[in-house]
DNA sequence: GTATAACACATACATGGTGTATGTGAGATG
DNA sequence: CATCTCACATACACCATGTATGTGTTATAC
């Protein structure tokens, strides 16, 4: 480990940087982040906007550092809950049913996958978005499927992708949430079955 | 028909709608969105934003105007595939097949699929794109499962809308698009299969 | 045909948000 | 205790947007 000797300095940096980063989680979450004007935001943290501008690069920094510390977040959780599964479907299908649950957290429905695109464009968007979950989707799917399968594999990880997301708004929005990850996940399996 | 008798003032009038339209379908296509300011805009279409405002509701408004214009031909070209078909899974084929094609034009990629919802925000661009196309999508997965099938509907229909929006722009990037269609038809035809 | 009205669009201004350059005070270093 | 450092605050300049107002051209009335 590093040295885990703080000075008092080091302290009330960090304590800034994190309420820079807890503000702009909520606010990024409640309100969007093209409605949430800077100033605001570190006003709500008791501090300026030079905070902000010595920690990150402006608003968008913020949001891309928010964005990550979510992103990281869920890839542990994913990839912990496929590690404690060792056959094929029912490894892929705990992590689909983690990324299921993950995405009924409003934090992470509304800044990953909602304001993620509009604050960073798509462009890099996917790039984060494949940095922490892509290479999960594809090995999985690339493990499950074969990749000598019927059907070329960007495509097959293109569908499935697109399908999850959509899904996991929807299980999100559901009344019983619980109850429509099973459907979710029961449909995958379906969709799945129609590829062998 | 209505009136075809256009006094000098109507005519003009027109026109210079129809700069601002094309300018504005040119540059969002182009730059997108946020990267693009009004000033410039009307300036390349010889106007002011005096111009724009008194047309749209601002940026946004002339983005939306665009926007239902692609939309409405889109959903022209698709019902009219589907129209030249009878047997169920040929009509959802073709649609889905000039669904693909469309998304390969670049207009409507880069305004409807991508910066749509960067300009309008998520919760706009469903109401108008469910406007569009989305009874199209509903109706034709009903007609093929049946309203009875051992999936929630409304589950079986977010998982395709997402998996065909992602093979779109994933066909539309591919080296050879044609062929990229056949293959995403021929992969959401397996996925059909698996659900029955 | 001229006077008047209407409207399409241009001009001018106010506002707010962002990025940057500079200042400052508390804490580290010797 | 003196000096330096740097985390953060302050101040300023710059766009972009929205609105209020002006103006010229076309339509209308007589």
């Amino acid at each position: 480990m590093a040295e885990q000797v703080k000075t008092r300095r080091e302290r009330y940096v960090a304590s800034t940087r994190a309420a820079l980063l807890e503000a702009g989680r909520r606010f990024f979450a409640d309100r969007g982040f093209t409605d949430v004007s800077a100033e605001e935001l570190v006003r709500a943290a008791g501090l300026t906007r030079g905070a902000l501008y010595h920690h990150f690069a402006g608003k968008q920094g913020l949001f891309e550092a928010v964005f990550e510390d979510l992103e990281a977040e869920a890839a542990e959780r994913i990839t912990t809950a496929m590690a404690a599964e060792d056959d094929p479907w029912t490894r892929t299908s705990a992590g689909i049913r983690a990324f299921l649950e993950i995405c009924s957290d409003p934090a992470y429905r509304e800044i990953v996958l909602l304001q993620g695109p509009i604050a960073l464009g798509w462009q890099r968007w996917r790039e984060l978005d494949q940095r922490y979950l892509g290479t999960i989707l594809t090995d999985g799917l690339a493990a499950l499927l074969g990749d000598t399968g019927p059907h070329p594999l960007a495509l097959t990880t293109a569908a499935f992708y697109g399908a999850l997301t959509e899904l996991a708004l929807t299980v999100a929005d559901a009344q019983d949430p619980t109850q429509a990850r099973d459907q979710a996940l029961h449909l995958i399996g379906g969709m799945f079955a129609g590829l062998r």
